[in-house]
RNA sequence: GCGCCCGUAGCUCAGGGGAUAGAGCGUCGGCCUCCGGAGCCGAAAGCGCAGGUUCGAUUCCUGCCGGGCGCACCA
């Protein structure tokens, strides 16, 4: 049938006849010509309102100065004639029953129901590659996150980057582009500096000295368990040298250790990166003064009270920025610039930075800097994450990264588990503050959201355990008579399967995992309705056949989607 | 003061300019001789305020009010 030709789902064919039908009702005078929008077609919010509907002739209105009533009524009588006459040719528009004016100007679209089994088996037949799409048209796209200084361990918000940030490289890939991920080490600069004196203040504590400890110091309880590792393993070795030596050794020490914890720390959270990259690298290398060079050449770059600015207000920066101090050490900004021309160099068309809300203010000067560099600003996008709350008995839970009173995102996987913390995190939009339920997201029960979708994958495992069990045969695809599959339940849920792979295009576009945290939890609630209405073994061997040809369907579609949000699919639970 | 984000049901949040604004939690009321009750069915309850653009605004723009986060030669 036409409808099924490759690449082609059924709203693209609706598309294609109304831009069709639009054309021929110009081209007999009907219609003003005029040029033609896109169309729109969205799932009506009722179902009296049919399979699709489309606002097209309400868009057209305005230029063609008729009333989209009368463009609608127009373009729907076309497409019925035209239906009518392909009943005779089974080619074109045979899917369609009727389109119908509706409303202020909607054109609703009523399909023969074939149209569901058929994407039913076309479901059946992409198997674990269902709802892949090539909207990334291989786009080699870099997205950047946590980037965490590894001057301690990951807390909370970090955990949303991580989530968030692989969740997006999953989904962008299940949309067709080409991702790297990569984590950006600050293993350069003050911090560096202050993790290992705070480290060298713990060690000499423990041998027994008093202390000042350093004023912009990390007070967190793993400074000293850092310190103790030392004395355990090398015990008053470090007293004999001089503290310019002692504080080396230590950032070494402490840099080495910190980046194995937070590597464990994320690949425990489900998240690996595809690179990891040293921004000392980019000191050694004179990546630095390679990138400063270059921008005075390109006339960016002044000085100014011993300093050298970059004039990124002349790219919307509020103000030129420092990016070699008077006292000639780069600032963050200098590595920074450096940075995003290696990403560029290495050939990546887009770039995604996943930054804290803490981190905005920082948007323009980088923006600037790679406009003055030659590229176009636009290429790189950065994806602002609002603060994360946690709340524990109806209550916020308190923290303070300077006294290091923080709860780690390694206690936070303990005590609520990988998959809630991700889904918890994913959920919401990345404009949103989250507010993290400890409460609910521990619960093992129908109140946690991430158990309700899992519950449903399970609940399906089980069928499928007991076809087994009772030696059940499927019989071949072709021979299930899907269209046994009638009631509003069975329906319902083939269309919300079927509307998965533009969920993952619109959500990679958007770059909005959070969408697919939802149609999760839309299907899992659609099945479970289903379950609760349909028994699917023991039933007449034909309806058996077909619904569990459904969920199946079920089953990889809500297993794609849980993988793409990095959680599990759990057979039992 | 300036910039970014957010104000939608009691609470936490979805809503790509359109037809009767959706979900979870909470509250209230129903459903187990039946494939996993971690489930299902039902009820009450809402777009911060004021303008503007539009045939049509919860959605876009402006102002105000309220909340969060920033405004370094720190990162």
């Amino acid at each position: 049938m036409y409808w099924r030709k490759n690449d082609m789902d059924v709203k693209e064919l609706i598309a294609d006849a109304i831009i069709a039908a639009a054309r021929q009702a110009m081209a007999e005078g009907v219609l003003a010509q005029v040029e033609l929008p896109k169309v729109m077609l969205e799932v009506p919010p009722q179902k009296e309102f049919g399979d699709f509907a489309t606002n097209f002739a309400m868009q057209l209105a305005r230029q063609a100065k008729t009333n989209p009533r009368q463009i609608a009524e127009v373009i729907a009588a076309q497409l019925n004639s035209q239906a009518a006459l392909d009943k005779q040719h089974p080619d074109a528009l045979s899917w369609l029953k009727e389109a119908k004016l509706a409303g202020p100007g909607f054109i609703n679209f009523y399909l023969r129901p074939d149209w569901l089994y058929d994407l039913l088996t076309a479901v059946l037949v992409a198997g674990d590659k269902y709802g892949q799409t090539r909207t990334g048209g291989g786009e080699k796209i870099q997205v950047e996150f946590v980037s965490a200084n590894p001057t301690g361990p990951l807390h909370v918000g970090h955990g949303r980057g991580a989530a968030v940030g692989s969740a997006l490289t999953n989904l962008l890939r299940a949309a067709g582009y080409d991702v790297q991920a990569e984590y950006y080490i600050n293993d350069a600069g003050n911090q560096i500096e202050n993790l290992a004196a705070s480290v060298n203040a713990r060690y000499l504590e423990l041998m027994g000295q008093e202390v000042v400890f350093p004023e912009n110091g990390y007070h967190g309880r793993d400074i000293i368990d850092t310190a103790q590792r030392i004395v355990d393993h090398s015990g008053e070795k470090y007293l004999a040298m001089s503290p310019d030596e002692r504080l080396a050794s230590f950032k070494e020490l402490a840099l080495a250790e910190k980046l194995a914890l937070l590597k464990e720390d994320l690949e425990a959270f489900g998240v690996t990166f595809d690179v990891w990259f040293s921004e000392r690298t980019l000191h050694d290398k004179g990546a630095i003064d390679a990138t400063c060079q270059e921008l005075k050449e390109r006339g960016y770059m002044y000085e100014k009270d011993g300093a050298l600015w970059l004039k990124s207000s002349a790219y919307g920066d509020d103000k030129d920025r420092v990016v070699i101090r008077d006292n000639g050490v780069p600032t963050y900004l200098a590595a920074d610039i450096a940075y995003h021309r290696d990403k560029f160099v290495r050939g990546f068309e887009r770039l995604i930075n996943i930054w804290g809300s803490d981190h905005h203010g920082y948007i323009n000067r980088v923006k600037a800097a790679v406009a003055a560099m030659g590229f176009e600003a636009d290429r790189l996008e950065v994806l602002i994450l609002q603060m994360v709350s946690l709340y524990q008995n109806g209550e916020l839970v308190k923290m303070s990264k300077r006294t290091g009173q923080v709860v780690t995102l390694k206690e936070l996987v303990e005590e609520v588990g990988c998959d809630a913390a991700r889904f918890f995190f994913i959920m919401r939009s990345l404009d949103s503050q989250l507010d993290f339920d400890l409460d609910l997201a521990k619960s093992r029960s129908n109140e946690n959201p991430v158990y309700y979708i899992q519950y449903a994958h399970a609940r399906i495992a089980s069928i499928f355990r007991q076809v087994k069990e009772a030696g059940i045969e499927m019989p071949l695809l072709e021979n299930i008579l899907l269209n046994t599959l009638t009631s509003e339940c069975e329906v319902d849920l083939i269309k919300k399967i079927g509307e998965y792979p533009e969920e993952i295009a619109l959500a990679a576009k958007e770059r909005a995992p959070h969408h697919i945290a939802r149609y999760t939890h839309e299907l899992a609630g659609l099945f479970h309705s289903f379950y609760n209405q349909c028994r699917i073994i023991g039933v007449e061997p034909e309806f058996q056949a077909a619904r569990l040809a459904l969920v199946t369907a079920v089953k990889n579609t809500l297993r794609s989607a849980l993988g793409i949000m990095g959680i599990t699919a759990p057979d039992r639970m």
